[in-house]
DNA sequence: TATGGTTGTCTAGATAAATAGACAAATATG
DNA sequence: CATATTTGTCTATTTATCTAGACAACCATA
């Protein structure tokens, strides 16, 4: 096999880690063995070392185990499916796949809209917004780093009713608004940024998840912007549009 | 800016040119120039030829153009916004985003079908399927690459019609199922393997969102499934809930 | 047309990644 | 307990990446 590619800014061992990935290590069952190191070597076309560089780099993320002597194994590891849909809610929808989810308040800020979140709010460009940043967790793995940010005057208090409860849909019912519904939800994938990495506890090159979104009240009326960063190897988002979706 | 990190199998100028693409041209109109490299060199505390490398590969990518003496300017180049909903088609969505767009059939391929293929089309384990490799293309540049399993049964003739229409709505619609729709839909994201690389002309380290859809007809009979591969540097995926969405 | 700022090219050396080979340490099995 | 298989560690060498500095080529403008 000579798929890999030289000279391009991505070390081989790194290109090997994401062909076991995604050729290998899909074939196996949890707990199987992998081929040996030597096998994978002449597979890919590289030295054994470069392998174990490889191999190395997954072990770290969790994903195999090498044991001296026996061999090298997959671990049992499953991807968290984060629903999206009409009533988009960080916890609900997870609580089968964790144990325990949390939100926490990174920082919060009043500043002027800027254009893009002006135009997705329908308010005047530079109105006074507020804006979260906050980091969710499921069974203390950072599943997702978001900003959001909601109209200052009608939403004052939202910070630290977010600091308090941990949770969006809550603060929002405290302030009056019993249901939203999300209208859009925009979809990217990139790499991470160094912040994303730090938030995230990720090691560089990986890929986040971006999506965008906007809330709306039974009204109509916009209540929330933000803008989600999900760990692309932790989560995938499952947009479901099924008969449930049809608007009240 | 100390943000880069070192001896992690991305080259610093690869980091350099993800971090340019995503802090240096968001603030930055089409055809304006970017600081000079020195200055960038200076920011991202890297050598000069280092910037250069970087910006020589998002040159190569047709995102920037550097002109000896004047600068370095952004191109005018915008992402292509597929959208995915109860009613997503490949053509329909796209029609002003771009001049042409078209479908080419890579391979088809009778199998058993895999068990998960079989658990989405409600097939028995190992039951005929028929497997379609396409790759879809706007205005001459690859935007997806996509796998789709049929029944065999009900649909023998697919391969042949789509080979001819470059349409999977249009082949379905020839064999009898006048409308279908989108049931579910999950999203992930990774970096792009070899196959990728070469049907979607990526150069490694590039992201593609993967998409796994299923599409049931107006009996609630799954139809096809399939597996989609979008390039993450050119397009985003617009998930909309509203309205139109209705179940007819 | 002189000047300052910009990208382009070249040389040289330092650091990181990849290859090659040898052997130790642990494990499973006959 | 002898043997084959597997992962772990070490040394040495080659290749790729990054840094450093100097200067050429080109552009805008005073």
């Amino acid at each position: 096999m000579k798929t890999l590619q030289r000279r391009t800014g991505i070390a081989l061992w790194r290109q090997v880690a994401d062909e076991i990935r995604q050729t290998v290590l899909p074939g196996l069952a949890a707990n199987e063995r992998l081929p040996a190191e030597a096998e994978l070597a002449i597979r890919f076309g590289v030295n054994r070392h470069t392998v174990r560089s490889a191999i190395a780099a997954l072990e770290k993320e969790g994903i195999l185990r090498a044991e001296q002597g026996r061999g090298t194994f997959l671990n049992d590891r499953k991807r968290l499916r984060y629903p999206i849909g009409r009533r988009t809610r960080f916890s609900s929808g997870l609580e089968d796949q964790a144990q325990t989810r949390s939100g926490k308040l990174l920082s919060s800020e009043t500043m002027p809209a800027p254009p893009h979140v002006a135009t997705a709010l329908s308010l005047a460009a530079g109105a006074p917004v507020i804006q979260l940043s906050t980091l969710s967790t499921a069974d203390a793995v950072p599943i997702s780093a978001a900003t959001s940010w909601f109209d200052a005057g009608r939403f004052s208090q939202i910070a630290e009713l977010y600091a308090e409860t941990g949770s969006i849909t809550v603060s929002l019912a405290r302030l009056g608004v019993d249901d939203y519904t999300r209208k859009t939800t925009a979809v990217e994938a990139r790499h991470a940024s160094s912040e994303d990495l730090d938030l995230l506890a990720l090691s560089p090159g990986a890929i986040v998840l971006l999506t965008r979104g906007i809330d709306i009240d039974s009204d109509g009326r916009p209540v929330l912007y933000g803008e989600s960063r999900f760990t692309a190897d932790r989560v995938e988002l499952l947009i479901d549009n099924r008969a449930a979706e049809t608007p009240a």
